[in-house]
DNA sequence: GTCGTTGTTGACTAAAAAGTCGAAATCGGG
DNA sequence: CCCGATTTCGACTTTTTAGTCAACAACGAC
């Protein structure tokens, strides 16, 4: 049955955004799921495995929900407030996934981290950045491409992570939502410049 | 001595950012700084304490590398400019203490994590806060000021530790620091637009 | 209904890490 | 140099957790 596997990989996401992921035992999760903790490892050869199975499962999720929210769009701010409002409706009501998402990369921060976590978010990377080169009229060359991709999706990360902190009591997701314009004004702002600025190698010598 | 709890401090620093915090094991930990098991259950009471400690140290080290660089500037995109730079400054050459940075947030996602670490958080973002407010010409609402210092410091924070992922090769903080205008005139945009937005509660209804 | 396959179980073993403690070393004032 | 206070040490005990496995249950094909 598939639905046992599925009950392992709901309870791991609950489990991993009370202790993280690191101190998530494997009992705690296989006691969540109300199976053995042979079941587990029936189904997973150990933790690695779950965690590459649940990011990678997020980031297509959210790579879905941006494509799906962004279709149709022609204009880089159309494409960047759609971008975030996707950002915004993935992550409401699902604060195990940006759990997932936060941790994860930050795992990638480490020396000696998870495995095989990096392409998921190379491939999210690489979403953002084909829904900006298809709207964007100069086209800037691939690294930089890839800078203003990271700087988007670090925006929308950023903020929430911080707005996490400092309001437990207000709903972050609703003035999230209030600063969606200027989140996407301001970034096509930083498109802008940083797209048309000196290539580094040029800027050299 | 003093010198042996530095070397712990420093030495944990150092494991932190190859294991990640809860992976780091505490023998690792003495090891690493040429000192028995012992003495550091003599200097600390246990990893929760070391890590209340480290992440205080490095905030409160950013913070006056930030106050020290914005002192004397008088407007917002100069602030903006030199908290940027700041960041920059202070984290080049030293991953373990972006990664504190980074761990340490990504924990205070978690409901249940270590305790006592919001607060330097909390004091870095009003520095932040501070910082802004004294420099705007119109002041806006405490909320809505926090909002900006989470976008601030989110873009910064976030910026990085994706960059981290996409380019292994090229060095992060050379291209931070070509992005560091870009990013700060679309901050500056961002603050135009979120400090004079409506007041949420004069938007209900 | 029988039998092989697939899935489930939780007590058990083995490994790993935390935290303790008495003995030993070092330090510094007299 | 002596002595008491502070600091260091690492082997030891205890606790925790991972991972195994032999037995059992459910399923479905014939």
């Amino acid at each position: 049955m598939k639905v046992t596997r599925r009950k392992l990989l709901d309870a791991a996401r609950t489990v991993f955004a009370t202790r993280g992921i690191d101190l998530a035992r494997i009992d705690e999760i296989s006691d969540r799921a109300d199976v053995g903790k042979g079941t587990f490892y029936y189904h997973f050869s150990g933790k690695p495995q779950l965690v590459r199975e649940l990011i990678k499962e997020m980031l297509d999720g959210l790579i879905a929900a941006i494509e799906r929210g962004c279709s149709g769009e022609t204009d880089v701010i159309g494409v960047l407030d759609k971008l975030i409002a996707a950002h915004i409706e993935f992550f409401a009501n699902r604060w195990e996934d940006f759990v997932l998402y936060f941790q994860g990369r930050s795992d990638l921060t480490l020396q000696e981290g998870y495995q095989g976590i990096e392409t998921p978010f190379i491939k999210y990377l690489e979403c953002v950045e084909g829904l900006l080169a298809s709207v964007l009229k100069y086209r800037p060359p691939q690294p930089v491409l890839r800078r203003i991709a990271c700087a988007v999706a670090g925006f929308v990360s950023g903020y929430y992570s911080f707005a996490a902190i400092s309001s437990q009591d207000e709903n972050i997701d609703e003035t999230f939502v209030s600063l969606r314009g200027a989140m996407a004004s301001s970034l096509a702002r930083f498109i802008q410049e940083a797209g048309h600025q000196q290539p580094p190698e040029a800027a050299k010598g």
